[in-house]
DNA sequence: ACAAGTATGACGTTTAGC
DNA sequence: GCTAAACGTCATACTTGT
């Protein structure tokens, strides 16, 4: 934590890691989808402009706008959503539920079946799969209609805060303070004063970690409660994070259109070859490598081998590999690793955001298996949008491909200053064109190294930039991380000790905000 | 040939929740 | 005890450019 000389005009003597009680009550209520709320806007062709922007069909939002009038942003959109299915597709999730099915249950049969089936048709689906599954799924099922409707001796549905994997076994939800559609919790949180903003700030690891780490993490960050989201409730791959950060969680809203949540809507290319054995509708986690194309020619030969109708020890190797390495299905008993646009577009970058300019493609996976998914953080940053709405200086520390960044613009945020830390050329590189391309006003500053943002360099970039509204990051993971076999040191690890850059620049912008009264 | 960059097979353990 | 998942690392072979 040197200070590099710099000649000091505050006093930066050691700072006690602060000790807050940090308090949170939290509270649970089930709302039904509803659309997020919009800015009523005084032009009809600005709000058409904007669900343009959005990405509607403009034929769809034109339609939507003959029949609604001009104004009302809110009937616009839930006309929109009608029109491409969405509500349809709330609707009906809703209704198996309160037929008593569980949300994985209801999840799988729309997205197998398709959502022009009729109800009686999907209710056959659940009870099909429910008979395939034999003994165990049965005793499973009876387990959680006892639990429903034991826990804190109320009937309730366990779906909302549980999910099943397609073998039956019951997981987390990880919905952290809430996301769209799932089930949003209403909570009361109190964030310490030393952690308030300004600058704000959002933190982001992987959540699973070795013991400890998350709560040494949040005893740096002000001892403030991570958050841990799974980016499934976003797109169509499990993503487990934690984020702590000091934004505040009231009328967050998704970016539109709601990207597909499922692989078969996602992949739809892959439908015709998934077989009816594979109940998996969400990919795992998006790693740095893909699956070895050794491994998919010994599905192939496996199946081709046994027939139309592989016996149960078959299909059940083959799920494995399939799920270990988020296999595909792309020909007949043919598997495949995900595509490298397929992925751009599952985090929920556009395609080609990581494509050409001289990178590898093995270097592509793993700067993407590094990334942000894009809707799970732009949820939580939207919040922002009402708060800065003439645009936002950014402190962007480990930028990688700019998930920050291009989840900010999608939500309309104007970047009017992002000084982005990244060590790695390539990405700075695609970072860069990205922001060329999508004809950024502001100003972008690149730094090569966090240890280079330095008190002295931190004054300079904030006497240009009247301060940081926002310290954004997410530090390595190598030495958190589960798949690593060889280093997972914990949080002190060669690379994962960056962590504590992002704590000392952080703390840094906070002083200097303060004393030089930013904000 | 040689170096530098790129692709790929092989490789357990620690979480968490029953 | 069990299952499932996990922003990975290392060594080596291959490819590309000079």
């Amino acid at each position: 934590m040197g200070s590099n000389g710099d000649s000091d005009d505050i006093d930066w003597s050691d700072d006690e890691v602060r000790t807050c009680s940090s308090v949170s009550s939290v509270s649970v209520h089930i709302p039904v989808f509803t659309p997020p709320t919009c800015e009523s806007s005084t032009s009809g062709s600005k709000i058409n402009n904007r669900f343009l922007e959005m990405g509607y069909p403009s034929r769809v939002v034109l339609k939507a706008m003959e029949e609604h009038g001009e104004d009302d942003e809110e009937a616009i959109l839930n006309a929109i959503l009608t029109y491409l299915g969405q509500n349809k597709y709330f609707e009906t999730m809703n209704l198996l539920e309160d037929m008593g099915f569980q949300y994985d249950e209801a999840f799988t049969a729309i997205n197998r079946c398709g959502l022009e089936t009729p109800i009686e048709e999907l209710v056959e689906f659940i009870d099909a799969a429910k008979m395939g599954k034999e003994d165990d799924l049965q005793d499973l099922q009876v387990e959680l209609n006892d639990a429903g409707q034991s826990r804190n001796g109320k009937k309730q549905k366990l779906s909302r805060e549980e999910r099943w994997t397609d073998t039956g076994k019951r997981m987390p939800l990880m919905i952290g303070f809430g996301v769209p559609n799932v089930g949003i919790k209403t909570i009361h949180r109190e964030i310490p004063d030393a952690g308030k903003g300004p600058p704000y700030f959002y933190y982001e690891n992987v959540a699973y970690t070795p013991k400890g780490v998350w709560e040494n993490m949040s005893r740096f960050l002000y001892e403030i409660e991570p958050e841990f989201v799974d980016s499934m409730h976003f797109s169509a791959a499990a993503r487990k994070r934690g984020y702590i950060h000091n934004l505040p969680i009231d009328e967050r809203f998704p970016i539109l259109p709601i990207p597909p949540s499922t692989i078969q809507e996602a992949l739809p290319i892959t439908n015709k070859w998934w077989p009816k054995w594979d109940l998996r509708t969400k990919l795992n986690c998006i790693l740095i490598r893909h699956g070895s194309a050794e491994d998919t020619k010994k599905i192939k030969e496996e199946l081709d081998k046994s027939g139309p109708d592989p016996p149960e020890h078959v299909r059940k190797n083959v799920l494995e590999q399939c799920r270990k390495y988020n296999f595909v299905w792309v020909g007949k008993n043919k598997v495949a690793p995900l595509d490298l646009d397929e992925i751009e577009v599952i985090m929920e970058f556009s395609k080609c955001h990581t494509r050409g300019g001289g990178i590898s493609t093995t270097a592509r996976y793993q700067c993407l298996g590094n990334s942000f998914q894009v809707d799970t953080v732009a949820y939580h940053l939207s919040v922002l949008k009402k708060l800065f709405p003439s645009g936002i200086n950014v402190l962007s520390l480990f930028s990688g491909l700019g998930g920050a960044e291009v989840a900010l613009h999608r939500l309309g945020i104007p970047l009017k200053f992002v000084v982005s830390v990244e060590s790695s050329e390539t990405c700075r590189n695609i970072l860069q064109s990205w922001w060329e391309q999508s004809n950024q006003q502001g100003t972008l500053i690149n730094i090569f190294d966090v240890r280079d943002v330095t008190l002295g360099k931190l004054k300079e970039l904030m006497d240009m930039s009247h301060g940081f509204d926002l310290v954004i990051g997410g530090s390595p993971c190598n030495n958190l991380a589960g798949r690593n076999r060889y280093t997972r040191d914990g949080i002190y690890g060669d690379q994962s000790s960056l962590f504590f850059d992002y704590f000392r620049i952080l703390d840094l912008v906070k002083k200097i905000t303060v004393y030089r009264g930013y904000g």
